[in-house]
RNA sequence: GCCGCUGUGGUGUAACGGUAGCACAAGGGCCUGUGGAGCCCUUGGACCGGGUUCGACUCCCGGCAGCGGCCCCA
């Protein structure tokens, strides 16, 4: 037997179902802050996919050649198909402001909570400095998933540009940081003494350590934290800068209505190197399993051949959010799949049922009916396990008054229905 | 890519170096005009390849896949 490969899946319909109901509210909630869709290939030149990416993130990447020799890559993340795209096209209106959601692809270990092909959905501001655009990214995502039935999650932000005043105080080696930065990403995951060993490791000595931890253990409500950063980079401009944008994005967070969800935490970095200002990562309980995160990449545009153009995004992981409202139940009661079924009770009324299934299916109705020729009771033990909500029995001796049995499957109410209301009686969804 | 653990019908499991059993699911019957229960029948299995052995699902090796850790990340 073939399975699927290594770090893919199927979905079963139960499953997909809901998870295309998910991806719905998500594709919702995008609109209603006016992003528009953009299409791009899965698989771009292997030269554009690498042009941003450390050595980390290139060894991820699938990788093939095609009949005529082509180096190619398939996308790993939708921001370097957007940069190519807005790079290209300077005749797009600014701000440009897409979406996307689709599937992406890494080459890497796979567990429950990463599969190597996994579903992001995409928002992304491009032309805008200001970090009224950060937040608006920010109250996207926290819309969706508040859409979703999500309540309890937390957005931590930092900015890369206070980080790197940290390296440029202490004098640390600038072309580390970028390993500096991952090591303090995983405060929350190893702890103080996990970060410290991994700072050891990369030659930091102990005492700029000492400090550096001591920097970046900054956790907790922004307002009254940010005014203790100042302080320690009053002698920064670049830290300034990046304080100054924070400080923004609380501010504006207010009026986009995600201010509770907000936790300044210094000891974020997130891993791409690309980063240039406001980063940020949405996550619920586990710490180390983030279910959204983006960040700002105002040289990106620019390094694909563009203008200078300032933007910034987020991504949210489908899979694990289907997996979190799973855990949570949120999506026990959805009510997902075909509405009706229409049974027959005889052989001598199938073509009578096809009929009534096509007038309901073209009236938008999801209809389904019996194609095995199977006795009433099995189709209605049928119905019943596929879980539709109405059944429609054809039977001769309602027909014979014109009219069908309708039979509610929650309740076992049947109704006798004229034929010609029956499609008022079932109405569209 | 590295290290560790695991691999029995579709799913969940049992026993065993010598006939692979159970439950659920699926298809059918009891029941050709009424589902969720019950009883009965049917279909269907040792991840793949090599080795050890009279004999391997069982032991050994390799591959593949899953899980956990490293790396990285949604």
């Amino acid at each position: 037997m073939f399975r699927p490969p290594r770090g893919t899946r199927d979905y079963l319909p139960w499953e997909m179902w809901r998870r295309n109901w998910v991806i719905d509210r998500i594709r919702e909630v995008f609109e209603a802050y006016g992003y528009e869709p953009l299409g791009t290939p899965a698989f771009e030149s292997w030269e554009m996919l690498k042009l941003k990416s450390g050595e980390d993130i290139i060894r991820e990447i699938y990788y093939f050649k095609d009949k005529s020799n082509r180096e190619l890559g398939l996308r790993f993340e939708w921001t370097a198909s957007l940069c190519r795209v807005v790079a290209s096209h300077r005749e797009l209106p600014k701000p440009f402001k897409r979406y996307a959601i689709g599937p992406v692809w890494r080459y890497e270990r796979p567990s429950e909570k990463r599969l190597r092909e996994f579903w992001q959905a995409d928002v992304d501001i491009v032309g805008v400095a200001d970090p009224i655009a950060d937040a608006e990214v920010i109250s996207v995502a926290v819309d969706a998933l508040k859409r979703l039935g999500l309540e309890g999650f937390k957005v931590r932000i930092n900015d890369r540009r206070i980080l790197e005043a940290f390296v440029e105080l202490l004098e640390l080696p600038r072309n580390l940081s970028l390993d500096i930065f991952r090591a303090i990403d995983k405060l929350n995951k190893i702890g103080v003494d996990g970060v410290e060993r991994e700072l050891s490791k990369l030659g930091i000595p102990e005492e700029k350590r000492g400090k550096l931890m001591e920097m970046i253990d900054v956790r907790g409500e922004p307002e009254e934290r940010l005014g203790e950063v100042e302080e320690i980079l009053k002698h920064s401009e670049l830290g300034l800068r990046g304080l100054e944008a924070l400080r923004g994005v609380v501010e504006y967070s207010g009026r986009f209505g995600f201010r509770p969800h907000l936790l300044l935490d210094l000891s974020l970095a997130r891993g791409l190197d690309y980063y240039t200002g406001p980063v940020f990562e949405i996550y619920l309980g586990d710490v180390s399993i983030s279910i959204a995160a983006g960040g700002r990449y105002d040289e990106l545009i620019q390094l694909y051949g563009g203008d200078p153009t300032p933007a910034t995004g987020i991504s949210l992981g489908v899979e694990r959010i289907v997996a979190t409202l799973q855990e949570l139940g949120v999506l026990d009661d959805l009510r997902v799949g075909t509405e009706v079924f229409v049974a027959s009770a005889s052989n001598s009324v199938r073509d009578k049922a096809i009929e009534i299934a096509q007038r309901l299916r073209r009236a938008g109705i999801s209809t389904d009916l019996d194609l095995m020729g199977r006795s009433l009771s099995k189709q209605l033990e049928y119905a019943n396990r596929r879980g539709f909500r109405k059944v429609v029995i054809v039977g001769s001796r309602e027909l014979e008054q014109g009219g069908v049995t309708v039979r509610d499957m929650e309740t076992g109410e049947q109704r006798f229905i004229p034929l010609e209301s029956l499609l008022d009686h079932l109405g569209p969804r």
